[in-house]
RNA sequence: UCCCCAGUAGCUCAGUCGGUAGAGCAGGCGGCUGUUAACCGCCUUGUCCGUGGUUCGAGUCCGCGCUGGGGAGCCA
């Protein structure tokens, strides 16, 4: 074996950044031997003989661990008293055709080099640790398998939104995190402040927001519609992807306070063109991560929720369900089901009747649309009925709630008596009236929550499992 | 924010009627083996979430608090 220098030792850092490492995914699926390689990785199990020791090695570019076989005698044998699981180590040797069953492929190391050590306070071990657990320490969750199939679908997933657009000729538009909009109802907003919270300006019973960093009260977005909107009156499709905050304190297994969520908008286009738009979308979604992550949906198959890949399999063959709010409310009288919260026309439904509607009536996803102009936001498109608005609703089941959307009142005279009628100032958002006065054109739009769709795909339950470092009520850890 | 449940070794969990704490895994040592969450033997490990109370005696019963989970509301 070649002796290297320290500079040798860390040449695929800096010169050519992956000349010398391979990744494992490559190598597992290798049609024939590439010879001598050197790979580097995480420990996820070691196995010790007398004569032969095997290192599961997983390096995050697929679920499988690369077979690392040492011999204790040999010159990689020296390292092995300091290899335990989770330890970072580099290997080199001959990737062969592993004579043992489990694997095609193993890599008989002539070298072995611990790179990164670990102790017996190491928190991951070989066993499974439930998912509670594994949140306290979301800093080494994604070396385990749960996470690692987690994350990976995570990224295509987000490549996959953007190649959807893309394709289509949306344009992509960051909208503001910081905004003075607190009127959309969307949320609780976090304030944005660069005053002294025990010195604020002001006469002692109001605060000076004039004297704040931007000259008024500002806050973290909930939402980029209605900056999506002027930019859809330029430029016809642009969608948003982006972090969104919402200070709820909302403790459920489907919320998180920051979360990622995208939203497109399309001008020229009504409440139809907005569901077709958001089941395309949907549908490109799930057939993008089972041609692409087939490894990972397995293991969610086996570990996480049975059934997964059929469930996808059909939602993606099928056409999703479409009922009025009317309808739906028929369906749930007609169901004779008791409900804790009673049925009428001009309610909300409440979640057991969502849950309901799309696991028991429609078996699958639904929207729901035309919702009393009651329950919804002033932006939403007042229909003739003069009592129902142009909102639509997709739930799905286990999840509920995944995507809200609605055709947009593109009407002045009529946007500004909404406003009045939800409370809100039309003098506060004049920039989004300008759209209405000079200009103006129907257009439609929603907003998919990224991690709720992660949660459908994976079938992982709770948010925080499918989002790196999750930020909940008393919790901003990492 | 409301309702319900839980908190015991590093992890997963058992602990009977209130009587002074255990198993598997992990870790250490030894053995064995081209192993597959390897296996076999031996060994180590505790603020029983905190706090106050009841009791001769509390992991166990009661109050309060904290943390986590499930559900509800809000919503994506």
């Amino acid at each position: 074996m070649q002796s290297r220098s320290p500079v040798m030792e860390n040449r695929s850092c800096s010169a050519g950044w992956r000349q010398s490492r391979p990744r494992i995914r490559a190598l597992l699926a290798a049609e024939q031997s590439p010879g001598h390689v050197a790979v580097e990785g995480w420990v996820r199990t070691v196995r010790h003989g007398k004569g032969v020791a095997f290192l599961a090695v997983n390096d995050g570019s697929c679920l499988a661990s690369l077979q690392i076989v040492v011999d204790t005698a040999g010159p990689a044998g020296r390292a092995l008293e300091r290899v335990g699981t989770g330890a970072c180590v580099r290997a080199a040797g001959r990737l062969i055709v592993s004579p043992g069953s489990g694997q095609r492929w193993e890599l008989v190391a002539d070298e072995l080099v611990v790179l990164g050590p670990v102790d017996a306070a190491y928190p991951l071990q070989k066993k499974r640790h439930g998912p509670e657990f594994l949140r306290e320490i979301a800093h080494l969750r994604p070396r385990t398998n749960l996470f690692g199939a987690v994350f990976r679908v995570r990224s295509k997933l987000a490549f996959a939104v953007h190649r959807f657009f893309q394709e289509r000729g949306f344009l992509y538009v960051h909208t503001p995190i910081i905004t003075a909009n607190d009127c959309e109802g969307a949320g609780e907003m976090f304030r944005v402040t660069t005053l002294d919270p025990l010195r604020p300006p002001g006469d002692g019973t109001q605060i000076a927001w004039r004297d704040d960093f931007f000259g008024e009260k500002t806050g973290l977005t909930v939402s980029g519609q209605l900056e999506g909107e002027l930019f859809a009156m330029a430029f016809a499709d642009i969608y948003t992807f982006g972090p969104t905050f919402r200070a709820e304190n909302s403790n459920t297994s489907r919320h998180a306070a920051e979360f990622w969520m995208i939203e497109p908008e399309m001008a020229f286009a009504d409440l139809a063109a907005d569901c077709a738009l958001a089941e395309e979308f949907f549908r490109f979604l799930i057939q993008a991560v089972l041609a692409e992550c087939p490894e990972e949906l397995g293991f969610f198959e086996q570990h996480v929720a049975p059934g997964l890949i059929a469930r996808l399999e059909a939602v993606a063959a099928a056409a999703f369900a479409r009922m009025s709010y009317t309808e739906a409310v028929g369906a749930l009288q007609r169901s004779g089901r008791e409900f804790s919260f009673p049925v009428q026309w001009g309610g909300d439904l409440q979640s057991e009747h969502e849950r309901f509607l799309s696991e028991q009536v429609v078996g699958g996803p639904l929207f729901v649309t035309d919702y009393p102009a009651e329950l919804k936001a002033f932006y939403m498109r007042l229909n003739d009925d003069g009592r129902t608005v142009a909102a639509m609703d997709l739930l799905v089941p286990r999840v509920g709630e995944i995507i809200g959307g609605s055709q947009r009142e593109e009407r002045l005279e009529v946007l500004e008596r909404r406003m009045r009628a939800c409370g809100v100032d039309p003098a506060g958002l004049d920039w989004y009236l300008d759209t209405r006065r000079w200009g103006s054109c129907p257009h439609a739009g929603f907003g998919l929550g990224f991690e709720r769709f992660l949660m459908y795909v994976t079938g992982v339950e709770n948010i925080r499992d499918v989002i790196p470092f999750p930020r909940t009520p008393g919790n901003a850890r990492f």
